[in-house]
Parts: C-alpha cells; sequence; structure tokens
DNA sequence: ATAATCAATCGTAATATTACGATGTAATGG
DNA sequence: CCATTACATCGTAATATTACGATTGATTAT
C-alpha cells in the first residue's frame, strides 16, 4: 500500500489536505516568507540563501506551484516568482473556515 | 538522502511545517471534522464512519496526538478523543499570522 | 477467572518524499 | 556561433508515509 485513498473523502477535505501538504516542509515555508518579504524572488538567491542545492529548491519550488501557490514567470535568463494573490487569499479563506468549525466548549474529555 | 535538513531552518518554520504536515492527509481533516461535529469522538466510531482500517485509523489519531493537535483519555474500554483547545487556539494564530504576512501588492510577476 | 471488546502496536508491502550530483535546455553576451 | 548563466529535469539513494492484517494489552461483562 502506501497509496492514499483520496476517492473516499470529500473533495473538500482532499483540497485542504493539499494546501497543507504543499506547506508541510520547512524549506517551503521558508521560501514563501523570503517570497513575501521581497514581493518578488529570483530562483538562484533562494539557492544563496537556504543551505539547500539548486536541485532541491527547484523541486520545492515546482511543488508550491504545483499546488496553485505561486507562480512564475521567466525574467530574461532567470526566473520570477511570486505569490499567486488570488490562490493565497482562497487559500486563506479556506484555512481559517476550517480552523473557525470549531468552537471550543466545556464539556471535554 | 531523504531526511528534512530541520536544523537549517528556524524554530517557527519547522514548527509551522510540523503543524502543516499533521493535517495534510485528507483522512485526518476528516478526523478532526467528525471530532468538531460531535464535540467528542470514539475511535471506533471513526472506523465504522471512514472507510479505513482500525489499525489505520489508529495510525492517523497518533500523527494528530503527537502533533498535539488532539487529546485522548481513557472511557472505560474505549479511548474518547477531543480537540485540544489550547492548541488549536495557538495554531489558529500560527497559521492566521502566516496568512497574514503576506499583502497583495499591484506590482507582481 | 474467562470471554468479549476496543484500541494500540507490530510487521510488512507499496509508494512518496527529500536531497543532491549530473545533465539538459533556454536565454543572454561576446 | 560559442560560451555563459539560470533554471529545470533526470537518476538515484536514503528515508518517510500509508494502509492493513495480525497480535497484544487493557478494561468491562459474565
Amino acid at each position: 500500500m502506501g497509496i492514499s485513498k483520496t476517492e473516499i473523502f470529500t473533495d473538500e477535505q482532499n483540497r485542504l489536505a493539499v494546501l497543507f501538504k504543499a506547506l508541510a516542509h520547512p524549506a517551503r515555508i521558508a521560501i514563501l516568507q523570503r517570497i513575501i518579504i521581497a514581493n518578488t524572488c529570483i530562483c538562484g538567491d533562494l539557492v544563496g540563501e537556504l543551505g539547500l542545492a539548486q536541485a532541491t529548491i527547484s523541486q520545492h519550488l515546482k511543488e508550491l506551484k504545483s499546488a496553485g501557490i505561486i507562480q512564475g514567470t521567466i525574467e530574461g535568463v532567470s526566473v520570477c516568482y511570486c505569490i499567486d494573490p488570488e490562490a493565497w487569499k482562497l487559500m486563506e479563506r479556506y484555512f481559517s473556515e476550517f480552523m473557525a468549525s470549531y468552537k471550543p466548549t466545556p464539556s471535554c474529555c
């Protein structure tokens, strides 16, 4: 086995899991924080700033991109990455809705 | 390789990644939603409601517990799980702070 | 005490992730 | 055109995750 049974879950559950998974690595958190601070970000800069190989950074960027969180545009010989504003807004809404669905109650085990 | 280099990242980055990772599976989202709706939740119920084996559910519960998100107390012959209110509040704050750290700007690639 | 029940853990197979060197590819500069 | 630069992709090794049957451990019921 080892393969998640996504078909038995709702679209909402799968969608949330995909987004959380994209953020489930410190390198990807660091990359996003870097992009947020600098507004836009050249891939090469990340290689210097985080202590990871170029191939590894590229792989993490690909995951963030395939989750739809960031977008990259070719800028001459380099690639400029930035947050996808719409996707971020949507993600923020999904997360806050999920988090807000729990209301603490006195009767807990 | 295959082992994350957590030592090169900040505590904040690692802490966020651990929390996101705990939520990075649809079964764990489903379990949490179930616990939230029912307020508290017996492990056996989950086995019936989700289409997963008892061992699998137990493993997912363990991950949620080790991330500190839920807590379980022995209730006779079964175990009653519920959200850890303090942990949830903290997680909510971490997530919203992280999400809010991005402010969309007009100048994007 | 014995049986029954519930949940945790063990063992294991299938698959996914992580990391990096090496190689490929596309654009700029000479 | 050829070299350089920047990034992506390939290949691969180490490790982690996912799922489940089987077993164990603990608690209640008889």
